[in-house]
DNA sequence: CGGTTTTCTTAAACTACTTTATTTTTCCAG
DNA sequence: CTGGAAAAATAAAGTAGTTTAAGAAAACCG
């Protein structure tokens, strides 16, 4: 699970954390000795309900899908995240509860992980960070207010097209059932959706 | 729209602050500089499709709605904002893209206002403030994430039932149809679900 | 490659939710 | 305090999405 990390592992991470602020060598180095590595094969769970997450997650490689299981054994997909996406549970990492999610690779994945006390540290060694996490933070609560107006507001086959056009780099890499779950219908359903749009 | 800073709002500012930072009196009075007033009364909007919004709100004392409008004329709420909350159109103010959002007060309402050009010197002057934003924004994206996932799991009962438990204080305040609205229903059907309940 | 499992498709019957329409209740402006 | 408007309730008919079932296609793995 955890390994040694690669070098185009942190040049991943660096770029992604450029993005938002500029960081020295010492910080590089500091940042990166906060970090480790960890993988998962395919069909491989990463963190499952009941336990209590204790890691961010960068993904370096593979595509990870966060989902929780309803009591009907229905799955339901949080975020799916390929290269370049930061995951987890938010919840159970910043509250330290139990986790109501599932995250299971979908493919051989490979990721990098900060766990909670040094999320911590960062804050304390490299204020920074704190806009770093402020600027992630303000980013995704954007899709997530998009999606949530999406949901109350939309079809499922406007949410199916909104999906196909805002991230087609993942679309192309899952099973229909995985997107089904991700959109909140039913695989039959999005079946004769997509059948539907290939007649026009 | 634009009057003088009572005294109770920045109270209530520094303490919603003061949960996630400390500031000293300088820097209180600092922030305090950075505000600006504002109101509204009942019916009136504080933001419209089209505009780009150059504020973050922070409401003291009433009721916004914040919401969307479909091509056929229905509403969808993204969020109810009552005293203590922060509210605004983040899409627009951070992208300085059109809002494609409404905010209407549902009742007299009064709220302090953040420019856009404030956020950012708030940053530069008093650093600490990236971890305040970085705390809410953590909080947000939690509560975005749950209401998301509800929004592709659950029924419109099991919706219903959650915000009631969730957010008591809002929902005696304000009418169903804005409750439905918000829970992605129409009123009718809701009217529906509440009648059924009463009869167990 | 080949056998097995998983995923996808199609279709018919079903249910959660919408639409339209009418009546009753609540609200609030003058 | 009252008359008009908006909101809520009720009900019947319609539609988006589910369920169940079965066969076809694709993916997996030894």
């Amino acid at each position: 699970m955890n390994e040694q990390v690669s070098v185009a592992a942190f040049d991943l991470i660096d770029q992604n954390v450029a993005r938002f602020i500029d960081l020295n060598d010492d910080e590089k180095a500091l940042f990166k000795s906060f970090l480790k590595a960890g993988s998962a094969k395919r069909k491989e769970f990463v963190l499952q309900p009941g336990e209590v997450t204790n890691y961010e997650y960068f993904v370096v490689k593979g595509c990870l899908k966060v989902y929780s299981m309803d009591n009907n054994g229905a799955e339901h997909v949080s975020m799916f995240a390929i290269e370049d996406f930061w995951t987890g549970d938010m919840a159970s990492f910043m509250l330290r509860q139990p986790s109501t999610y599932f995250i299971k690779a979908l493919e051989d994945s490979e990721f990098l992980m900060l766990s909670k006390q040094n999320f911590e540290r960062l804050f304390q060694e490299i204020p920074k960070f704190e806009r770093f996490y402020r600027n992630l933070y303000q980013r995704s609560l954007v899709s997530y207010i998009s999606r949530t107006n999406e949901g109350i507001s939309l079809t499922a086959e406007e949410r199916y097209e909104i999906f196909l056009s805002k991230y087609p780099q993942i679309a192309n890499r899952i099973k229909q059932k995985d997107m089904a779950a991700y959109l909140g219908i039913t695989p039959e359903f999005l079946s004769m959706i997509r059948s539907k749009i290939s007649k026009r």
